[in-house]
DNA sequence: ATGAAAGCGCTAACAC
DNA sequence: GTGTTAGCGCTTTCAT
């Protein structure tokens, strides 16, 4: 069935005329080997198709990995919550091979506590680094820490300039704009109205990832030519509540807002309140991600669809990547794109009984 | 970090003070072992909390596992091909812990060849059988084959009755057929128009599968109060394209049919040629799974949503929980419902950038 | 610099 | 029946 026996190092041995002990060195490059003993070696692993044995690999080593986590405290943001789901999985799914994965936390609005956190994960020295870049600039300065000690990193949820992560994980975020915009409009009798983005500015966040997410959905208006609408943005700063409410409001009266597009998956709660007490109830909107409040108005119908970036899914095929470079020395594809998965109210609860693989 | 080590069958072995053959023998129930050692070992197992090192037992075993995988040919209907496509992946994620994973085919319309290829299977030995359930009652005979022999197997793609594999895994049908519902519902103005479902018939295939779907999809327009829909079967027999032709056309201008919901994955195709041919652009269709077919449909506007059954990842998963079985007599959920995932030209590309994991 | 050998935890063959 | 032991393929230590 299988085709000829699995090559061994012994094999190897044996072929460049040395011992086992020198072809491990030459492998992995510990410990002295003779120019001579290493020729004769990579020789032989050049023509012939060499993949260690994981199983005697980590059973034979005492070696533990470590990668690290880091990514906002979920206390801030439920949304970081689901990552955590994400590495519980991963734990499960690692340990037999030695792999220890530890979370780190910053709060969101705070660049000391990034600072510290990012601190403690170093002193932990970790082998590797899973991190969601949500400081983009002020946050260069610890990835290229990172690359100076060689740590290899992935970044995931948010695509950044400026920086080469070992690989990214998530949505492409230009086109999970343009469907949200393509479900309002599915959702809605557009003509004549208007469709907007709503961010509910968190200072830090309204960045790269946001920005992405609206130049698809204006990009994806501007090339319908059915119809005539137009689209606006809500820009809300601040966190007070009552000024929250009157500005939404005002807005969509003043512009006949019919569709709305909600880019922060914990932003959705929020506006169907404000819309439920203020029986504005012929909206279509648009938001993110399985919180439990999300599916809650989903289920009831207060918001139509939920666009699913699986952030757990996220986590645990970025930690997928680094184990096998680490274990392997397997390189990561340079993007992984997820798909944008569509929920509404019929195939939600298909989504939330079933598992992270 | 990790909390105590490891316990080993060394540790076993001198707890309840016997060898570690000894505890070996009770573990797996081979070779004798008196009453007295039996009870002892049994003891030591029942307060601690033992789990067998899975990299060692592979390594020191020699045992290769066989699992069997039961499908349509994928010449006849392209759709099981993509289930082919997940045996592959699986190929890949079980190497190394000796598994080997061989398909089976069998013709769909003919019943003589799968009882010649389940036969094969049988002659083959296998560990274990990854099914897709076609045949219904005439296969009972071969599941109770398999259950005689204590070989277990898993059912994927579509939940029949009378039958007790390890596991099903697949979606739940009657959600997918309210599902596609819904989505037609959202594409067109249904009121005081009819709906249908599409069964291009396929003896057998005409079965538990499709007629869940269609009592979904039922369901949900009579519990629908808002609008007038009709809901239709058009019910096509028989090979005969010409023929399929005038009748689909003729249902759709006598009912005036608005939506069509096509169960079947490679019935798109042909509804959506007859339609552009007869000119009838107007109509919201439903298709199932991404055939490179229908993603095309998708793409030139010819269909508007597909629902994706993935069944290269149900195979994927039934390889993972019958490898788990087998290596670590670790059960398997009775059943594993699978996300209903909606595909729009606007996710399209998403979905087939991403791979099985 | 290099080879030999002792593990890692488990299986399976072999003595007694 | 039961204990002992030689592998499985790799890492890692210890002589040389």
């Amino acid at each position: 069935m299988e085709k000829n026996k699995m090559i061994r190092i012994k094999d190897i041995a044996k072929l460049s005329g040395v011992s086992v002990g020198t072809v491990d060195r030459v492998i992995h490059k510990r410990g002295k080997v003779s120019e001579a003993a290493r020729q004769k070696v990579e020789k032989v692993l050049k023509e012939i198709d060499y993949t260690p044995n994981l199983l005697a690999k980590t059973l034979g080593s005492s070696k533990v990995y470590k990668i690290a986590l880091l990514v906002p405290n979920p206390k801030q943001d439920p949304y970081w919550n689901l990552s955590l789901q994400g590495l519980e999985a991963s734990k499960v799914e690692w340990r037999p091979y030695h792999m220890v994965l530890e979370p780190h936390f910053f709060e969101l609005h705070d660049f000391g506590s990034f600072k510290s956190a990012s601190k403690k994960l170093m002193d932990s020295k970790p082998d590797a680094v899973l991190s969601a870049p949500i400081f983009l600039n002020e946050a260069l300065e610890f990835f290229k820490e990172l690359d100076e000690l060689n740590i290899p990193y992935v970044h995931f949820n948010t695509m950044i300039p400026d920086v080469s992560p070992l690989a990214f994980i998530g949505q492409d975020l230009y086109q999970s704009g343009r469907l949200g915009a393509s479900l309002i409009n599915l959702g809605t009798d557009c003509n004549n109205n208007t469709v907007s983005i709503l961010h509910v500015s968190e200072s830090i966040q309204f960045s790269v990832h946001f920005k992405e997410k609206e130049r698809g959905f204006r990009d994806y208006f501007s090339s319908l030519n059915n119809g005539i609408v137009t689209v606006s943005s809500v820009i809300i700063e601040g966190d007070d509540m009552k000024s929250f409410e009157s500005k939404l409001i005002e807005a969509i009266k003043k512009d006949k807002i019919k569709g709305l597009f909600i880019p922060t998956s914990s932003g959705a709660k929020l506006t169907a309140e404000i819309l439920r007490k203020n029986k504005l109830s012929d909206m279509c909107i648009v938001g993110y991600d399985l919180l439990e409040e999300n599916v809650e108005l989903l289920k009831s119908g207060d918001i139509n669809f939920l666009i699913n970036q699986n952030p757990n899914r996220q986590v645990f095929r970025g930690i997928h990547h680094l184990a096998n470079l680490l274990l392997f020395n397997k390189q990561a594809p340079e993007k992984e794109l997820f798909p944008l998965e569509v929920i509404t109210r019929e195939n939600v609860d298909s989504y939330i009984k079933s598992t992270i693989h």
